[in-house]
DNA sequence: CTATCAAAAGAAATCGATAAAATATTTATT
DNA sequence: AATAAATATTTTATCGATTTCTTTTGATAG
């Protein structure tokens, strides 16, 4: 019942805890006769040292917090993925804890884990996080020598290496890509409007635009609220009552809803009518027609980010050099959802 | 930089390390006058037990762990996110690992958390373990004294607390349901031929034809291989075939591959062809029409689960119960798949 | 002025491991 | 046989907390 320690295994042999531990650890101290012996034991009864004992005694945990904003987002389950891949790969452990894109909890998670329960973080800020401006429990963190990996959505003056989307380009290649179809009526749907990565973005489609001497239609900019759940409403009039013939939106749901809308006004997708969202999730894949996305590629950030921060606990190169910003390219996925039109 | 303990604060104050332990834990044996100082004192510098040290004194962690399929499933996100919440009201920390539905990772993972890591386990199994049978690591597990609640996939000879969803019950209603709308010709799409799980379907909608007499039309029966992912390819020639005016999934991706399937060959759902599918998730809600769904509450189920673990842990009424199964029930959520064609 | 008792604080054991320092035991060397 | 050197094992401190058992201090009673 009660699992086997060192302790146990030296009374079993009459000798000295230290002799076990030691034999366990294969020891040159230790005569080889002795050695075989106990490991012997040691593995026919299944011995494996105590967790706890020796995360305090080395004063590392092999365990990383991962802090994520929204479990149900595919996108974070991919970069979830990544993480536990390489973290696994690694011999690490992950404790994860979802924010539910809140401040406090955010807060709570970070300050509960930090007492010896991980050797670092890898963390996505909380929408709620990222309006209050409010780092001070990530500075604490960081002051406090505990190493922080920040992805996606990143804080920009916090010193802490980073794994981050080329916003701003992909949105703007994708608008040449738009036009290069033979779009120039290209409507930005955005659900991030109050996220960074969201404002890059746009930033990104207005010089897509600039490029190609299109002129912006501020009416085309449309910016809803992610609380606001019934993008269709919002979109209609709006198509309505301009000429659209494309669609870049920065996430699936969104995008999927200016295709029904689309769809819903007499446009046939991608006959005449283009939609290219930002993700490449689950329901890019799963609508009718297809989705072209802008690839995120959620799992390599993920792996990034753990192996970034691994790499960093265990001191490699990496231990010494400033905090890094790493960026991961994205990739245009054409499925049925675009089509060339001149 | 390095973290303030107890040793620390004895130093600061010139007292033993017993007298702050004490103080700290607003012993009797303390004076107030010392109380307060070291309680203010470690109130401001920001003093948090070392948790390795106290889960070393403990024997207990105050952590669970948590072993899922595949994360990228929209419905274990959803059970992974009450058991999240459970477990963080109550004060625990959460190991997630990810099977990826393969018994070696399966087998890994926890043997890896068997060595104290964790007080208990919240699981479901990979489908490798399933077809495999083997259970030998969970029993393992459990005769070692430490608390397993499964989810979902659950094996059936394991004495453990289990949460399932009333599998059979689900489908023979909604095959009620369909019949109802006006449905006879109705067949039963399923990716999980291979688990038990897909198997009471299956004996659900079996049961659900018997009910109102209808004759079962075998090729309506159709078993898609999990890994064989174009189910387009494999429902197109079936339906073609048969006279079908409505189906049951279980799951999402092939409800809306039967959907797509469908119009393709002329229908309009939900005039004429209605499609309820199993699971309720973010594909359901996305899809054009949007699915009518067996809602499964992930999110309960993975609440449930959490409670029950946690109570038993902390020795609640359950302690000495015998294990445990608990049915959560499904409900019918009604959308734009189906539709009463009498 | 000592005996008794309560209050306050400290010493030491413990949880389960590792590792440095200290012994004990063999073996080799002259 | 004496001594040095190599090998094998044990003792003890440590990681950071809690807790039981002691000791110290001071007050009050007799």
């Amino acid at each position: 019942m009660k699992r086997l320690t060192i302790k146990d295994i030296a009374k079993e042999f009459n000798v000295s805890i230290s002799t076990v531990s030691k034999a366990l650890n294969d020891s040159y101290e230790i005569s080889v006769s002795t050695k075989e012996k106990i490991q012997k034991y040691a593995k026919e009864n299944n011995y494996k040292p105590n967790f706890n004992a020796l995360s305090l005694k080395n004063r590392k945990t092999k365990t990383i917090g991962i802090v994520i904003p929204n479990m149900l987002n595919y996108f974070f389950a991919q970069v979830f993925k990544g993480v536990e891949k390489v973290a696994n790969d690694r011999g690490y452990k992950i404790i994860s804890c979802i924010s539910n894109e809140s401040f406090d909890k955010e807060v709570e998670t970070i300050e509960m884990l930090s007492n010896g329960s991980i050797d670092g973080f890898i963390l996505s800020l909380a929408e709620e996080t990222v309006s209050k401006k409010d780092y001070k429990h990530l500075k604490d963190v960081i002051h406090n020598g505990t190493p922080v990996v920040m992805f996606d959505r990143v804080a920009e003056n916090l010193e802490c290496d980073k794994v981050v989307t080329d916003n701003f380009d992909s949105a703007r290649s994708t608008v040449g890509h738009l036009v290069k179809l033979g779009h120039k009526n290209i409507a930005f749907v955005s659900s991030m409007a109050n996220l960074d990565i969201g404002r890059r973005r746009q930033l990104g489609y207005l010089k897509g635009l600039e490029d190609h001497q299109i002129k912006v239609n501020k009416d085309l900019i449309i910016n809803i609220d992610d609380n606001y759940k019934n993008y269709e409403k919002i979109l209609e009039p709006i198509f309505k009552n301009n000429t659209v013939n494309s669609v870049l939106a920065t996430d699936e749901s969104c995008a999927i809803a200016a295709m029904k809308v689309a769809q819903k006004l007499g446009h046939k997708v991608p006959e005449n009518f283009s939609v290219i969202s930002f993700s490449n999730g689950i329901l890019a894949r799963h609508s009718n027609p297809r989705m072209t996305t802008v690839s995120q590629h959620g799992e390599i950030m993920g792996a990034t980010a753990a192996e970034r921060l691994i790499n960093r606990l265990e001191n490699k190169s990496e231990e010494k050099k400033n905090a890094e910003t790493i960026v991961i390219k994205t990739d245009l996925v054409e499925r049925n959802s675009t089509k060339n039109i001149l």
